[in-house]
DNA sequence: TCAAAAGTGTTGTACATACACCCATGT
DNA sequence: ACATGGGTGTATGTACAACACTTTTGA
């Protein structure tokens, strides 16, 4: 599944740092990574959040993340600690920001790269539930009291989230391959805060080319059933290539 | 100008990492800073690099940087470094990425924290001036060999200004405060490498209600004087509040 | 037959584009 | 006088917001 350093311990210590005294000795001991995954669904915009079951922090909420190792880039560490986590692979996993405070930990100079991510419906279910451990997907409008900085990395991630949303494609990854276009409506709208209208939202969206139809229609819904659209990565970087800017 | 802890010979060291081997001893030993800074004039988009003085690279073209220390966080470093290097204070100065492949340098495990600034025309003879070490403006559409993976920097830094240009009001930081609105057009026309129609492109940017017009003229120019005009913070983040969207 | 969502049409306004044009100023 | 850029005007088409409307489907 990942590298095969990988063990039942490793997996188990996942959760950020474990003991602060207690580093695994392959790892950069001034650096971390933490991810702020994304989930979104009729009840809103959320993030998986994991209660430490053991270390300094045992029993406080925080973002899934941990020590990066010698032998991997931060982007490998992230990747491997969110797949440790949840199980998940290929998903939209970017570089945020770094959070270096002298002091943002107490008693010690630990360095984060956080990153953020996005993950599909179909995908939630196996997200929280893979880990044996307390995995959660809570309402960015919700959030409990968070350790260290991780209320300001999440800040940070839905504010980047919201600006993105609107100048590249991103939002895509939030939905399933396969959506409707009140789907992609309903996306823009819990993310951006707005409600918009049907009709020009649908005529915007599909005068940019960029969603290809499916020959396919929307499953056991109680109405009408809805075309199921993908988006096409090939013109977009087509048009990427030309100079065009997506735009919402 | 910069923190107590600067000296002479720090300051003439500032040039990357000097050797390997001979670190000071209140650096982080794994993470260091670059900054890709760049400079627009007459004839083009510039970036700044330093030729190394001494150390394992002495004699090749890189981007100016240098250890991140245990009691500053990335930010801090990245000013100081520049301030120590050019003389410029208070800049335009945003984080870029972090470079974290395993092998980026050869013999050691560095990380980069790049950042990328931006600098006004009035500055950049300060910028270049300031240091006894032989440190250039150079077009980015004509860039020396550069070591290890500065390349890749800097083109990550120039993706990353040609798109955020276009969605947010940063451009105005390669300008001196007061500019006419021809010298913004052939900014935007440098950076994105188009050419834009002069009458269409005042209207837009006056109809954004972002410039405000200074009571003054240009000087010294051998045709009619154009009207000078100032970037408006306020009115900026007042219209941010409210969903507002810089575009161009 | 009703609810719920899919999907189309229409209209006024605002904006972008393209390009013609006049104005001010230093050499 | 003329070159250079400053700055305005205007016609045309496109894009968008607002909202009325028809269609399809399951319960």
């Amino acid at each position: 599944m990942s590298d095969s350093q990988d063990t039942v311990t490793d997996h188990d210590k996942v959760f950020f740092y474990g003991s602060l005294t207690d580093l695994p000795d392959n790892v950069i001991h001034t650096l971390t990574n933490d991810s702020v995954v994304f989930g979104c669904s009729d009840d809103g915009l959320k993030v998986l959040l994991v209660r430490h079951s053991e270390g300094d922090s045992a029993g406080e909420w925080a973002l899934p993340g941990g020590w990066v190792r010698y032998n991997e880039s931060v982007e490998q560490s992230a990747a491997r600690l969110l797949n440790n986590l949840t199980g998940l692979e290929d998903i939209f996993l970017e570089q945020l920001h770094v959070f270096s405070s002298v002091n943002r930990l107490p008693h010690r100079r630990v360095i984060t790269a956080a990153f953020y991510a996005l993950v599909r419906p179909n995908d939630h279910a196996i997200a929280a539930g893979y880990s044996t451990n307390d995995v959660q997907w809570v309402p960015v409008s919700n959030l409990p009291n968070l350790i260290y900085d991780h209320a300001d990395i999440i800040q940070t991630a839905v504010k980047r989230l919201r600006h993105k949303v609107r100048h590249e494609p991103i939002g895509f990854n939030l939905l399933n391959r396969k959506f409707t276009l009140l789907q992609l409506q309903e996306l823009y709208e819990a993310i951006l805060g707005v409600t918009l209208d049907k009709p020009n939202f649908r005529r915007k969206m599909l005068k940019m080319n960029l969603l290809k139809q499916c020959n396919e229609k929307q499953q056991g819904v109680s109405h009408r059933a809805a075309n199921l659209y993908e988006f096409d990565e090939d013109v977009y970087s087509k048009l990427t290539e030309q100079g065009f800017s997506f735009d919402v």
